[in-house]
DNA sequence: AAAATACATATTGTCTACATTAAACTTTTA
DNA sequence: TAAAAGTTTAATGTAGACAATATGTATTTT
């Protein structure tokens, strides 16, 4: 048995995050407040915090008077996060670069470690979580407070519709995954020896295979998702 | 009279920003809910929401079991400050100029308009706060979700440290607000023209003025607040 | 006298119950 | 029959009371 140390609330949290990043909560989607709080075993004070502190990291838009929504994805997300992710990526990265501690670097080779496995083996969710976790690391290494805001807002989008780039039955993305995981690898080179230039060039590379996928698959239907509360459809409501 | 159609919520979420965009609320201050509840005339569970969203935006720092605390300014904290404050102007002064509407346009104007009397005639925290307004304006521009964060959190930094150079007593530093004011007057133009290179060209020469300012009376000492709680020391809590 | 422990106090964290608001349904009227 | 108004219902928003945790103080022990 594993004895979670970790507070019902952080339980929550983190589990939110979860199912937002794999679109197990898609986005669009109406949170009902009472049925959170009875899922997680809390009441609907601290539940409504929590939503509150997800919605400050963008993970959820809150409505007043009308409850917690996931953040939607329209078309102008896309059309911004392209021109955003570029410039942020390359700006975390050159700064990882700079500053990163050994022990980030440790850190950072323990979660390539298990990326590999995810693309050897995983499902979607372990692969886009382990891809996230990657990038957010290389963004704690950055040691920027004013940059990871930004960063972490991107990754939530990016770890999203990555869902489908990591999708094991979309076997001719194989190859693409496998290159996704060797610039991992020069990632960790870079950043060890300390090269900043080469770094930010990598991860704007690293991106422009991301771009290219994204625009190869994304269409204006699939991310025009409803805004609206869908009237009466319960399994659309909720985090199961 | 005024009949203030905004919730106590909002106006307690909007009065705690400006106490500590102001300074009113010094960084490293703890925070008191029971206080601020009694202010602000609502109960603890809403009040505790909104120091949740205060923390999502940057502007408190939450403990766990020890309460909420303005956010430090430390000397790391002005160090990534300046690495970060060129690019996420830049670019999104740039997007403004790409995106802004005739009615944004409409409004920075009589942002500036606002701003220019407070240089004239107003305080401190009328100047810091009208520049503060200008560049959210800017921001709104732009447009785009995912720099929004970092430019909101570089702008709380901005204006807490701007409070020194908007000081009427320091008569020597007029010329340099002069200064400023006439570049938001070129902001306009350029924004209202769509001149998008010289418009990122203007922002990184209206940070190099505040850099310089900035960097010709910040000195180690007077950022590095003490992060403890200030024991017995009631004017240093709460929000008076 | 100094350190450690036990106690007291104050603050944070949470829960239940109630108030308010928005949506859905029903009923009435043109 | 269609539209509009009233009513019902279910959700969000809030308050007050209680529980848990941390800090400061006093006491005890070495």
């Amino acid at each position: 048995m594993d004895t979670d140390t970790r507070s019902k609330k952080t339980q929550c949290i983190e589990d939110l995050r979860r199912k937002v990043l794999t679109e197990v909560l898609e986005p669009g989607v109406y949170l009902d407040e009472t049925e959170l709080a009875d899922i997680y075993g809390i009441s609907r004070p601290p539940l409504r915090e929590v939503l509150r502190q997800l919605a400050g990291e963008g993970y959820v838009v809150l409505h007043e008077n009308r409850g917690a929504q996931v953040a939607p994805m329209t078309h102008k997300t896309l059309r911004n996060f392209f021109v955003a992710a570029p410039m942020i990526y390359a700006a975390t990265t050159r700064l990882a670069a700079e500053h990163a501690t050994p022990a980030q670097v440790v850190k950072l080779k323990e979660c390539q470690w298990a990326f590999r496995q995810a693309i050897k083996s995983g499902d979607a969710a372990e692969r886009a979580l382990g891809n996230e976790r990657f990038h957010s690391i290389i963004g704690e290494m950055a040691d920027n407070e004013f940059l990871m805001p930004s960063l972490r807002r991107l990754l939530i989008d990016h770890t999203r519709i990555g869902m489908t780039f990591y999708n094991p039955r979309k076997l001719h993305l194989a190859p693409q995954r496998e290159l996704a995981a060797d610039q991992h690898d020069e990632f960790i080179a870079l950043i060890e020896t300390g090269d900043a230039d080469a770094a930010a060039d990598l991860a704007v590379a690293h991106w422009e295979l991301s771009r290219a996928q994204i625009e190869s698959f994304v269409t204006p239907e699939s991310i025009n998702i409803p805004l609206g509360r869908a009237p009466g459809a319960a399994e659309t409501r909720g985090a199961s």
